[in-house]
DNA sequence: GATGAAAAATCCCTCCT
DNA sequence: AGGAGGGATTTTTCATC
């Protein structure tokens, strides 16, 4: 398996995670390489795993979901069961998009989504506070993405 | 411009936000619709401003960006102008991928990603510390992602 | 080994029922 | 909403450098 990738594979790789449903002909001409060359590339670029995958991203406020908060938390123990029950259970809950296991003060931050205020309540409330093992909750309210969405530098 | 979207749409949605990359015939299969009936739906919910784009997911490790941070800071002024440089000079970064104005105590929340240690002392140092109007900064390691790229809730 | 051009296969998208 | 058709696009083949 070869490692490197040169200058126009980074570039198919910065169009595509900008936009993927450009054609291989758009694709190619952003590139200075043809249909086919870019396609041949960028079918290697999969196979050799840059690609995680390829997604709609939806607009949040269109669908309601505008109220995005981080949610800092801690968990009673430390102990192996703790959190895995913990993870299984944050898996579960469609509201919570990310979770991160955090190194410092706070043992997870999860970012979640509701469609407003009363929402936020019953989530915090019914989900987030009842999850297995949780002692501290502390809630920080987005009140404006500045940037998003941004590409991975490569 | 109708509003509401029955649950055929919302699987639509649900199915292209975790793969964009099938065809009509298999999104139509799964969502109990013929290719032409679910394009047709689709590009509706196009048309009206549900979906924000089409996006490839690449993989962080292999591209060697496998640390991640969420930095929070607060500015020396509430100025507008204070808000707005500081608010410019993030954008043009291309190591911080998020950045949230935050009610709370933090002003702000970014989300930065970097290739080791030593990459990221240098990006707090060289550019997170020398952003305009930065009072105070917290850097939280992400140690791993328990959950990511969820859908968001349809 | 990688490229571009052209062929083959597939898919998108419109029209019609 | 489903099906069929034409047109565009993807994907493979092949000659060339």
């Amino acid at each position: 398996m070869k490692l490197p990738i040169d200058e126009i594979d980074r570039k198919i790789l910065r169009f595509i995670q900008a936009d993927s449903a450009q054609s291989m002909v758009e694709l190619g001409d952003r590139v200075g390489l043809s249909a086919s060359a870019c396609h041949r590339r960028l079918k290697a670029l999969e196979e050799r795993g840059f690609v995680a995958g390829y997604r709609a991203v939806l607009n949040r406020s269109k669908l309601g979901l505008s109220m995005q908060f981080f949610i800092e938390l801690s968990l009673t123990s430390q102990s192996d069961k703790t959190f895995e029950a913990f993870e299984r259970a944050v898996r579960d809950i469609p509201e919570i998009l990310e979770c991160h296991l955090m190194a410092g003060q706070s043992d997870y931050i999860l970012r979640v989504v509701c469609q407003d205020a009363a929402a936020f309540e019953r989530l915090h409330r019914e989900l987030v506070a009842r999850l297995p093992g949780v002692a501290r909750i502390h809630s920080n309210l987005s009140i404006r993405e500045v940037k998003e969405w941004s590409s991975l530098p490569v």
